[in-house]
DNA sequence: TCCAGCTAGACAGAGAAGCTGTCTAATGTT
DNA sequence: AACATTAGACAGCTTCTCTGTCTAGCTGGA
């Protein structure tokens, strides 16, 4: 995290992901989802399609069951997800996503998809496909939740 | 950013940039810098041999001058950076890194060294050199500043 | 069966990090 | 000399995150 002249691997790396973040985003604002935070899209991105309980979703974002919370909150408010009772535990609620929401998870793919073919144009078909290999293989050791 | 299965390139890039700053900063923090936080790591990281302004440190990390003037203000309570008027320009100050944000920043060398010998050692240097090859060359469709 | 302990998640309060807007002093440009 | 631009400070706000505390509901052992 320090020197100028050969970029450290770290810098490397979050570079193109900021660059495809900035991308998500302006894209969906234009699409209409104007009112999606970095910090709630976190979240949302988790909910899993028979639901997923606030306390899971926290665990797997790597923050806390009330700050999830919070961005759920959000979330519904802004119409993306529900809140229904879980059936099978009378403390706990399921998150769900609504119609809204579906379609915004329609449009980032729709999103992510055409950057990642820019960045394909950019690299050629067969070192895209070596990033991705690599960073897959890394995750191994580098992604603590699985 | 929305598919769960075949993970996007996005997410895949953020999962090893997360690993390397946690590691960093721990490793930061056990060395006995543990007042630094990420985003005052971002701004000082840019900082030139020479000094650099505000105004500049705030376009290349990509926050308002107001945000990097606050996050220099506790860099040099924190005694990481010291300001100095600008010779050449009377309205400017010239953020430079002090002693001991030099030990820091030597520290912060060591840890990312460390952890790309564990990533090639996990990877082979083949490809690790792969990787650092084609994102230094994303760098040129991803990277606003330069 | 019933109580102890655990779990889900809400609420309160605080701090960090970012923003916009406004202001001043100094510099540059006609 | 007048005007526009720039550096950076200050004020006020929003968003995101934390710790701590609380209640309701579940569960397993005596």
């Amino acid at each position: 995290m320090s020197d100028p002249a050969p970029l450290n691997t770290g810098v490397l790396l979050f570079l193109p992901y900021r660059a495809m973040e900035a991308r998500v985003f302006a894209g969906l604002a234009e699409r209409g989802f104007d009112d999606l935070t970095p910090a709630q899209a976190r979240v949302f991105q988790r909910i899993a399609d028979r639901g997923s309980r606030v306390t899971e979703l926290a665990e797997q974002a790597g923050i806390t069951k009330q700050t999830a919370g919070f961005l759920v909150d959000q979330l519904e408010r802004a119409g993306y997800v529900e809140r229904v009772p879980d059936p099978d535990d009378g403390r706990a609620r399921l998150v769900r996503i609504t119609e809204r929401g579906a379609r915004s998870v329609a449009a980032s793919a729709g999103i992510v998809a055409e950057v990642e073919a820019e960045w394909t144009a950019h690299l050629g078909v067969r070192r895209m496909d070596q990033l991705r290999q690599i960073l897959a293989d890394l995750r191994e050791i580098t992604d603590p939740w699985r």
